[in-house]
Parts: structure tokens; sequence; C-alpha cells
RNA sequence: GGUCGAUUAGCUCAGCGGGAGAGCGCUUCCUUCACACGGAAGAGGUCACAGGUUCGAAACCCGUAUCGCCCACCA
């Protein structure tokens, strides 16, 4: 596998990933880079991954997330951190279990009929087979993790975490038990949290509803979208200042259909200029009205089961779907002439995020952590910037949540997931709370003892991913080297689930944040910009896009497309001009190697004496170009350093330097000339390599072996460092006056059609500017190249300028291109004419600025300085384009 | 109802105080010995609208409009 030395060695023509990538993989996991040793004595880089759920395969997101912190940890590798990349997967409760039972329905079965153990044994297979595929696919992107460490949220280790953290909340009376309202999924039959539930608009319809009181003196009328929770009603309210209704306060009505007496109470809940200022309270299926139960002690009445169906609270109504029962009641109530009104209306409803189902506020037994405590804490660290987001516009979604922030239900009414540390007792009733099952009961010392059925939200566990993968709650120097972590990548939509969760867990058990820096990448989106979704059709399989264009090709499009705080609208021709950009850097690669096979000279030897402009100048070029890059890292732009590398290896290295070192690489220019280029594009081609490597990490490496560059693999070596080129300033300059004078070239060449294969058999310059004349003319040889003319004349100011020409001017040098009787001259007249007009509205406008006194006072004087020159250099063009028009005639 | 973001070339987006940039697409020319997945040269924009600050605004501030995201106990 090992080139020996430099050579082509069967270079295709054009860049294909496929025999490279598979290769260089299974090498980097041979030789242990991606290894993370505790006891190293380097200092720490450490990312915990976001570990993707179980239920199938990654998608692009997963795929941006994990590029970008594959390019954090190989960079930081290169620059000498010791790194985890701490791997895993998450058991995802409710998607897993839905998933799972959904395969077990296709194939006739029923997770009921299968029982609980046997569910449980069938979602660990599935487990064990969407896991080590979501792994395969992890590799096939490049993914630089420590699988040995490799961790599953539900693993030994990992679920004793979970016990130790439960217990100890309770301890301090942060986790509790308690019978409320919570949101309900009728469909998969559990508690959801306040975040699982996601509110979508709908158009409904707001009846008015008429109560007359039972003492039969009128009636007053209430407001409600659910008319099927009329069978709940304990109570209506009105505001305690509400004068239009205050004189109601006290008497009772009787609650339509079922006929049930209940009082009028006040509550400050309730609006006053909503409606008629009076509201109807269902203690049990509102959660509002919960609280005004709470607070007037009323009585909580079910109406529904937990599927939705009308329970025997529900008179004539029981069995029907709760949908099935609103129209019914709302048909009977307009034939007892109690609907008054009904109009359309639209609200938002809050739906279960994993199967869409309309959730049901519904009373029921449920744990808790109690979050605020834990959330002041959190605020805490992000204010003292002990935790810092990126970009910062995050830190303000996340302050907004935590400080609304309601208590966390924990419970679920799933099999697959960790099972709560609970157990009751047969005799006393009361609750033991315990790491590992208890022999009797805390209370009374019974033995008779059974588990709660429920299993925690899978986000109990996630939360303390940061230290339960390093091996809390033992100590381990895993924790000691490589906590806090120092960064966490991850998209804005788990903020909340996760985010600021890990937070709360790592503060209470770690006492210190569980990383420094947040890094909140945008939402893959397809061309169009639509979320990429399955109902869509839409969705872009990351192995499809590897498949076809390589892992590099979808990591570079997926970086250089990641500017902070945008989404990412990908589409197949996007990845192809990265695909492109890599067959660019391939052919370039290609030049190199051929022109350095006859090589003979210690080649990482460069003989300054014999360095041109242009090769002092690509020299410079690297290393400022390695500054910006390290600056770019650091600051996660990774965008900005992407297009960096993009533009320097296009549009400098490939366009300027590798043209203008064919000729001493031809060896044109003597051995000497040919030996020091031969080092400088080796030199040059290695700082590319690596600079380009935490993006491009199959390309590069297997460059990095064809050059030669070492025995061992290009993740060993160290990231490039600014080097002072002697000469390297002026040598800028003076490049940058010879692409100018040559981009004319070319553009007075392709004004005459000259084809470019066709060599142009003179040019004249004439430079007014002495002080550049030498930097110009000394470097005829490269022009020449460039603009492929056989013969350049330079000429001083004062020489007379050629006849019969077309010309290119500027303030400082004028292009003639001698045409003869080719030229046709109205048009070259034509042409001076409209870029003489051009400058002249230029000339006018910046000395219409610059007789502005104000600004001459107020603006720095370099500003001035700046336009006063460009007012000159626009002028003299302008003199001396009609001088050739004049010329000309 | 509240927050945040967006509005720049046909498309996707950079630029965020000193007279507008990239990629793709488009036009013209070119298979020259690294690359046609290429090279050269072009065309194309009152920077959403209306005010303000400033010597100077695409950029900063205040509105307006449109789109999008998130949050919310909208009966």
């Amino acid at each position: 596998m090992e080139q020996a030395g430099r050579g082509l060695a069967g270079l295709s023509k054009s860049y294909d990933p496929k025999p490279i990538e598979d290769k260089w993989y299974s090498k980097w996991i041979e030789d242990g880079v991606f290894k993370a040793d505790p006891n190293s004595g380097k200092p720490a880089f450490s990312i915990v991954i976001p570990p993707p759920n179980v239920t199938g395969s990654l998608h692009l997101g997963h795929a941006l997330d994990n590029t970008l912190q594959d390019i954090l940890c190989r960079t930081r590798r290169m620059q000498g951190y010791e790194v985890l990349w701490m791997p895993g997967t998450d058991h995802a409760g409710i998607a897993t279990q839905n998933v799972v039972e959904r395969a077990i329905r296709e194939e006739g079965g029923d997770r009921r009929e299968m029982g609980r153990e046997a569910f449980v044994k069938r979602v660990w297979e599935w487990k064990d087979e969407y896991g080590s595929r979501i792994i395969g696919q992890l590799k096939k992107l490049g993914a630089s993790c420590d699988w040995d460490r490799e961790r599953f949220t539900m693993d030994e280790g990992l679920s004793r975490a979970v016990r130790r953290v439960f217990v100890e909340l309770y301890k301090k009376d942060l986790i509790y038990r308690g019978k409320y309202l919570i949101n309900w999924c009728p469909r998969c039959l559990t508690a959801l949290s306040d975040l699982e539930v996601e509110h979508r608009e709908l158009d409904g319809r707001l009846y008015s509803v008429r109560y007359d009181f039972v003492d039969g003196d009128g009636s007053v009328t209430v407001m409600t979208t659910r008319p099927e929770t009329i069978l709940g009603d304990t109570a209506i309210a009105v505001h305690p200042r509400d004068e239009r209704n205050r004189h109601l306060v006290g008497r009772r009505v009787a609650a339509p259909i079922t006929g049930r007496v209940i009082p009028v109470i006040e509550d400050n809940m309730v609006d006053p200029e909503f409606g008629t200022g009076a509201v109807k309270i269902t203690p049990a299926h509102d959660p509002n009205d919960f609280l005004v139960g709470l607070r007037h002690d009323l009585e909580q009445i079910s109406v529904m089961d937990d599927q939705g169906v009308m329970n025997e609270n529900a008179v004539k109504y029981r069995g029907m779907d709760r949908f099935e029962a609103r129209a019914a009641i709302t048909d009977d109530l307009r034939n007892l002439g109690l609907l008054l009104d009904e109009i359309p209306h639209r609200h938002s409803v809050g739906h279960c995020y994993r199967c869409n189902t309309i959730v049901e506020p519904y009373l029921s037994e449920q744990w808790f952590v109690r979050t605020r405590p834990l959330a002041d804490e959190d605020v805490a660290a992000v204010n003292s910037g002990k935790i810092r987001f990126i970009p910062e516009q995050w830190t303000a979604t996340y302050h907004q949540w935590m400080e609304n922030i309601r208590d966390w239900c924990i419970s679920r009414q799933l099999w697959w997931g960790h099972r709560i540390p609970a157990w009751y007792c047969c005799d006393c009733g009361k609750i033991t709370v315990a790491a590992d099952e208890p022999a009797s009961c805390e209370s009374c010392g019974s033995k008779r003892l059974y588990q709660d059925e429920d299993v925690l939200d899978t986000w109990f566990s996630s939360a303390l991913w940061p230290f339960s993968t390093m091996g809390w709650p033992d100590e381990t120097p895993e924790l000691e080297k490589f906590y806090p972590t120092s960064v966490l990548v991850t998209g804005f939509d788990i903020i909340f689930f996760w985010v600021a969760r890990m937070i709360m867990m790592g503060l209470e058990f770690m006492k210190k944040p569980p990383f420094r820096d947040v890094y909140i990448h945008a939402l893959v989106r397809d061309e169009h910009g639509q979320k990429m979704s399955k109902s869509k059709g839409n969705v872009t399989d990351p192995l499809v896009i590897i498949e076809k264009y390589g892992a590099d090709a979808l990591r570079l499009t997926l970086a250089a497309l990641t500017l902070q705080g945008r989404d990412i609208f990908l589409s197949e021709s996007r990845i192809e001009t990265y695909r492109f950009f890599l067959n660019k850097l391939w052919n370039a690669a290609r030049f190199a190697l051929m022109s350095l096979e006859d090589a003979e000279h210690d080649i990482d030897e460069i003989d300054y004496g014999e360095l041109r402009v242009h090769d002092l100048w690509i020299m410079a070029r690297v290393s400022s170009t390695a500054e910006e890059m390290t600056r770019l890292s650091d600051g996660y732009f990774f965008g900005e350093s992407s297009r960096l590398m993009y533009d320097f290896v296009w549009g400098e290295l490939c366009d300027w330097y590798l043209e203008l070192s064919k000729p001493a690489l031809k060896g044109e220019e003597g051995d000497a000339r040919k030996r020091a280029t031969q080092s400088v594009l080796y030199s040059v081609f290695r700082d590319v390599l690596k600079l380009l490597h935490p993006v491009i990490p199959f390309t590069t490496e297997e460059l990095w072996h064809v050059f030669g560059y070492g025995d061992t693999i290009i993740g060993r070596s160290s990231w490039p460092v600014p080097r002072d080129v002697p000469g390297g300033d002026a040598a800028t300059s003076a490049m940058e006056c010879i692409q100018a004078v040559t981009r004319a070239m070319r553009n007075l060449r392709a004004e005459v059609k000259m084809p470019p294969q066709q060599e142009a058999p003179e040019m004249r310059v004439r430079i007014k500017d002495s002080s550049i004349f030498d930097s110009i003319a000394k470097n005829e040889g490269l022009i020449r190249i460039l603009s492929r003319v056989n013969r350049i004349e330079f000429m001083r100011d004062d020489a007379e300028k050629p006849e019969k020409s077309i010309s290119y001017i500027t303030g400082s040098w004028e292009i003639f291109f001698p045409v003869g009787s080719l030229l046709d001259i109205d048009k070259e007249i034509a042409r001076l004419r409209a870029e003489s007009a051009k400058l002249s509205k230029e000339a006018e406008r910046i000395s219409r600025k610059l007789s502005n006194k104000n600004f001459i006072d107020k603006a720095p004087a370099e500003v001035v300085e700046h336009d006063r020159a460009a007012l000159a250099d626009a002028e003299s063009r302008i003199r001396r384009i009609e001088e050739n028009i004049s010329g000309l005639r």
C-alpha cells in the first residue's frame, strides 16, 4: 500500500474516489490513528458524538453534523492535541418502539401478544442490526471516532449511570411522582413531555354554548373548541374584576347534556375580553383548567380513556372516538337549542412528534424532574461565559426557553427504555427508589415489591452522555482527561431536548458544564429549501451520494455550504461543483508528480538563489493561507475555510503557479532552475494536502503517499504554520502587476478574436510608472508564457506609441497590440470611446466627492488619498485613450 | 400573541461603513503535451420598500411588506 517514492503510480486521468476510500479507512483503523489515550501528555480535545437514533439509517443532517466534527478532530490531531471523539448510538425509546412495532404488525404480529420480554428482545435484535448499519455509514463518511469506545445509551455502564442519577435526584427531591395533567398520545399510549408535542395550526370551529342557571333565572354563554369536554365540566369561571360578569359568581348552572350542577367561580386566568368573559372549566382535559381546578379544589372528571375513546363518564357517548363524540355532542346541543353560534376558528393543536396524532391532555400518575433549580444554574453558566453558543444568536433562544421552563415529565408508558428504578410495596404502598433492586421495602420492610412498569424519557439518558460515556460514576482517566468536552456540534432542533438537559445534568453531577463551546449548525434542506422528510419523498441518502460522488465530495460540499446561521440547500449540481474541484486537485497533483519523476536531488532542499518571483509568491501565499486557515478553523468558519482552499488551489496554484512553473520544469531554464522549481512544487503540495486533509481526508491521504511525503499517514503529520519567505512581499506585489498585465493582454487577444493556441507575434507595453518598470520588464518571460505572445517590447513613458494598434490603458501602463491593416479602425474608436465615457462618469463621481469639503475634513486620510489616486488614474487613462483615438484617425 | 432570521446577478448564496463578489446557468472562442470534471474572454444587479444617522449606507438605526423557523396555558 505504501508508495515508495514519487511517481505517477498509475494515477488515473480523472479523480475516482472508489479505489481510495475503503482502503485508507481500513489503514487508519489498523494504525490506530483515532485512538484516544487518556494518559497522554498532550493537551486534550474532545467531542462526544450526538448519538444517532437506532431507528434507521443516517440522513444528510447526520452527514453534516459528523463531517463538521470530523474536520475539527482531524485538525486538532494535526495540531498536536490528544483527540477523543466518542462515538455511539441512542436507543430512542418511543421512536424505536414504534418502528419495531410497525415491523411486527407487518408480519401479522402484535406487541401485546408477544409480551414485554419477547418484545424487548426483538428490539435489541433490531438495535444490533441498525446500530451497526449506522456505524458503518459513519465510517463510509470517514468519521475518525475512537470506535473501541463505542457506547449505546442502554448498555450496562450507561444504565448504571441512569439509575444513579435518578436515585440522587429523587433523594434531593428533584424528582417526584404525582397525578397531573400531562400530554398523552392516544396512539403511542404514553405520556409525552411538553417538548415532544408539536403545535400546528388547524382549522377548527368555535362553538358558543348556553349553560342555564339551575334556579331557572337566565343563562351564561361560554365558548369552546372542544364540545366533547363539556362532559367533564366542573365549573364556569369569570375574572374577579370583570364588572360584566362578577354578579354571576356563586350562582350555579347545569352543564348541558350531563345536567351536572356546577358553580360559577372567579379566577385570574380568565381573559374578560374574550367572548362573553365566562369560560367553562374542565380540569381533566385542559392544562389551564387543571390549574384552576387545583386552586378551587374542583373535581377532575376524565371523560376519555387512554386511547381517546369516551369512557363511562361520557354517558351515552361512551365508546365513541373523541372526534366522533365531538360531532355527536355538537348535534345534540344544536337540537337542544343550546348551541347559540358556531364560527370557523383557526387555532394551534398539539401533535405527537413521533406519530403526528393529536395529543390529549390526560390525567395520570407520572414522574417529573423539578427543573427550576437546575435551570437557574444553567443560565448562570451560559451568562458567565463558561458555555458559549456559536453562532451567538442561539444564546437568546436558549435563555428564553430556560427562563420559562416547566417541570419535565420523564416517565413513558413504553417497554423500550430504562425501566424506572422505583419499587412499590404491596403492603404499605410506599415507594422505594434504588439503583439496584431492593430486597425489601424501605418503609415497612416487606419483601413483596413490584417495580414501576414505566421507562424513562429517552432524553433522560442522553442528558448524561458527555460523562456517562466516559465511565461515570466511576472516577476514570477518561473523565479526568477529557471532561469537560471541548465543543458540542449539533443542530438547533435539539437545543432544548438535548443541549439544555446535558448542561443541567453536567452541572449537577460533574459540577462542570459538559462542554465549552456549542456549535449550532443549520438544517440540510433540499434544493428548493424544503425540509427533507420521508412523506415529501425528497430525502437524499448520503450513501447514495457517496456512491456516486465519493465521501470527500460530499464532505467538502457540506463544509463549504456551512455558513454560520444559514440553512443549507443541497442539490446534486452543488455537489458536482466540489467534485470538479477534487478532479482539479487530482490533476494538479498528477502534473506535479509528472514533473517530479526525474527529481534526483534532495528535494526538500530549496535553493533560494534560484527562485523567481512566482516561486516566492506562491510560497508566501501558502504561508498566509495556512495562517488564515488556522484562524478560520479556530472560529468554526467551516464554509469560509473550505472556500479559501478552493480559491487558493484553483485560482492561484493551478491558474497561475503551475502555468508559470512549466518552462522551468521542462528544463528550459537550466538544471538548477528545474531542481529549485521541483522543490517548491513539492513543498507547496505538502502544505496544501495538509490544509485540505481535515475536509477531504481520503483524497489527500492517497496523494500524500503518491508524493511520498513520508511513511506515516498524513493525519499524523503536523499542521502547517506560517513561514517567513524572504522577499515574499515584494514578489507578491510584482505578481499582482504581472497578473494585471497578463489579463489585459488576454483581453486584447480576445478582442481581435485570436485563437488561444495561436501565438501572437508581438505586444508592446509602455510603462508610465517607472517604479514598476523593472518588476514588469524583468518578468517578460512569465508574461509571454501566460499571454502566449512571441515577443514583448517594453518601453519607457517617453517612447512613441505604435501605429495601428488596439490598446488597453491604465494609469500606470498601456498595452498595444499591433494588428496593422487588420484593424477595424471605426470599431476600435467606438470601443475606446465607450471606455472613455465610462471613465469620465467615474472621474466625475470621484471629483464631486473630492470637492466636498466635509469629505476632505472628516474622512480618514487614506480614504481621501485613495480617491485622489483613483481620480488621477481615471483622468490619466482618459487622456491616453483620447490620444489614442486621435492617433488612429 | 411573542422571539429570531431572511430579502444582493436567472438560481443558490458571500459581503455587513469607503461605489458589487463567488459557484452554477448564459454568450463567444479553444480538445495547447495536468485537468473539457478543462482553459480564455464576456453579458448580467436603482443590493425588498420608505425614512433616519453619516463626508459617505448593500452594510448601522426606525418603520413597512413578503417569506421562513422557533416559542406560547389563542377558551
